[in-house]
DNA sequence: TTGAAAGCGCTACCAG
DNA sequence: CTGGTAGCGCTTTCAA
């Protein structure tokens, strides 16, 4: 490594002034002279120096650095969420983080114990697992996104899964389907149940009988939905509708109906959650579940950073939970069966 | 906030040992005898104690963090990078920041200025400009990724980005067409330049004019792609065959192929650079030019690290840039003119 | 308006 | 094998 980085104190000897009023003159306080000013800005523009944010954090405590934990980077879901953050937390002079656990606790407790370590002022996360405890032990600021675990206290921005479900669900039930399949994620967190229920409900609502058969669970991935999708076409009593219960679960049943050769809107209708690339491209378009991605990272920053100015405790009691909506995009990948 | 951290003094004065010893432990040094490393693991669990990295990073210079910088998070070529990043840092005990640019330059710089002071241990960059001299003057070890910067002395691993264009144009032109055209993006860094020569070197070398009607040129994205297609296919003699410079081009021309109503592989040929979901969706699928994306963020990491652990100079007067191969993957997507 | 000095929590050196 | 102590680069009293 090169030469020795300029600290304060070469600014403070060059200046002819103490350190302390170097101190001042970087953090803007009032009690300097113009001219000392004037001339200790000049010199730490001549010698280019750069305060040692390092040493900074060690006497405030704060690090100006935020964390977004997300499970999976290569879903655009997330990044959505995470340019929402960045958004906000770059106006407020903040460095955003971005981790990805790979849906793996280990990783996720690893990361979270890494950086409490490097002391980042606060934490917005997705979560890779639903251990209460374990977050309930976090002593920094957290805003969960999207997956809320109960009985942790921390705040949330979430949607109305149950809700975008059974709006889903609905309009294949209005449009007389009555063999309605749905291809899930776990559920272990409230997305996977949420949208589960909502689905439950909306065909319990119809007066229609829940066939186990049509139910398929496995991960919020591409293959899962690929897979499951094959299985319930080979069904000898298969479905007349698809609700895949998230964006990459979508675009696996999309290439798997392709495969089979069946005609979206046609021989087989689909409604998916969450928009992506295959659901916009084909013709028709899928209908889908749509939620407000970019805003639910947003408004998860503005939390964060409340939480972070006001040094609001860390033991939240009073935990605070934003649900945002959902909006059904209806296009065309459902048949009406009424008509005939 | 709740009550003061523990630190290694509370660990060392109930252990009844010195702040040197419980340092000691701490680090895995020989000179301690078992009985007192036993007591002292001891007390550190039993205060769930947890060393401030901060405070160490100040005294070793080292943070153990190391940050990717990328254009853009929604552009799966960056993110494949990110996953090959984490892979090697991760086995090494580092912990792996990720920073989105959004392909600006000021970003860039703030991000940069914001992490050196921050004490990052190295960079593996994606560059979002082209100023050797700002490159030039970091004091932190980087490793460019993918888009090389001359004159910069930084060590980097990247693709033949002309030999992929030319292979990609090459199969064009065996393939009997003399039509081609060629989206492309930004010509400031090496990609868009060498593509640009790749495309232009083998429409030459089959003795073909070079007609600047069929050399599209603007962002690296979806929008890009998709105008410039419609453009092309409304010249009075449109091109019989797209070279897509990147994947999101590549998308975009998919899309304004299938709004112009054009049969991919029959009425207009394509070869896209880098895989991309449509390109593996549409049937035919597209043929592409693939690279090892995954690869290298591996070998990037890799090489940082090296520099890491040697404690190189971080003024690198013998550059090391790594040049990873790439493949043409022939499917559909091109009709034989030859044959009639 | 300025400076001196006491730490922040830890490592590293030097004694013992 | 263990302890004492001097910093790392900065902010923050407290005096002047």
């Amino acid at each position: 490594m090169s030469n020795r980085e300029i600290t304060i104190k070469d600014v403070a000897e060059r200046a002819n002034v103490s350190v302390s009023t170097v101190s001042r003159v970087l953090n803007g306080l009032d009690r300097v002279s113009d001219k000392t000013r004037t001339e200790v800005l000049k010199i730490i523009k001549e010698l280019n120096y750069i305060p040692n944010d390092i040493a900074v954090s060690m006497i405030t405590k704060k690090t100006k650095v935020i964390a977004v934990v997300v499970p999976n980077l290569e879903n655009p879901f997330y990044t959505a969420v995470i340019r929402g953050t960045v958004e906000v937390t770059k106006k407020a002079g903040y460095f955003t983080s971005v981790i990805s656990t790979n849906e793996n606790e280990v990783e996720e407790t690893d990361y979270f114990q890494g950086y409490l370590n490097r002391n980042v002022d606060g934490f917005i996360l997705i979560g890779a697992h639903d251990k209460p405890d374990f977050y309930r032990n976090i002593k920094k600021h957290v805003v969960l996104v999207d997956r809320y675990i109960d009985n942790t206290n921390l705040d949330g921005v979430i949607i109305d899964n149950f809700k975008g479900a059974y709006e889903g669900t609905k309009n294949l039930l209005e449009n007389g389907h009555t063999k309605i399949a749905v291809i899930n994620g776990p559920r272990n967190f409230n997305d996977g149940i949420e949208r589960y229920w909502g689905y439950y409900q909306a065909i319990k609502d119809y007066g229609i009988e829940i066939d186990e058969c049509y139910h398929k669970q496995g991960e919020w991935s591409e293959d899962n939905g690929y897979q499951a999708t094959l299985e319930l076409m080979k069904l000898d009593n298969p479905p007349t509708a698809i609700f895949a219960a998230n964006n990459l679960i979508c675009m696996g049943t999309i290439k798997a109906l392709r495969d089979l050769g069946l005609a979206i809107g046609e021989d087989i209708s689909l409604v998916g959650f969450d928009e992506n690339d295959l659901a916009e491209f084909i013709i028709p378009k899928i209908t889908v579940v749509r939620r407000p991605t970019y805003e639910m990272g947003i408004q998860a920053a503005e939390m964060l950073l409340q939480k972070i100015f006001n040094n609001d405790s860390t033991t939240n009691n009073n935990p605070k939970k934003v649900v945002l909506g959902v909006e059904l995009l209806k296009r065309g990948s459902v048949k009406n069966l009424n008509i005939r």
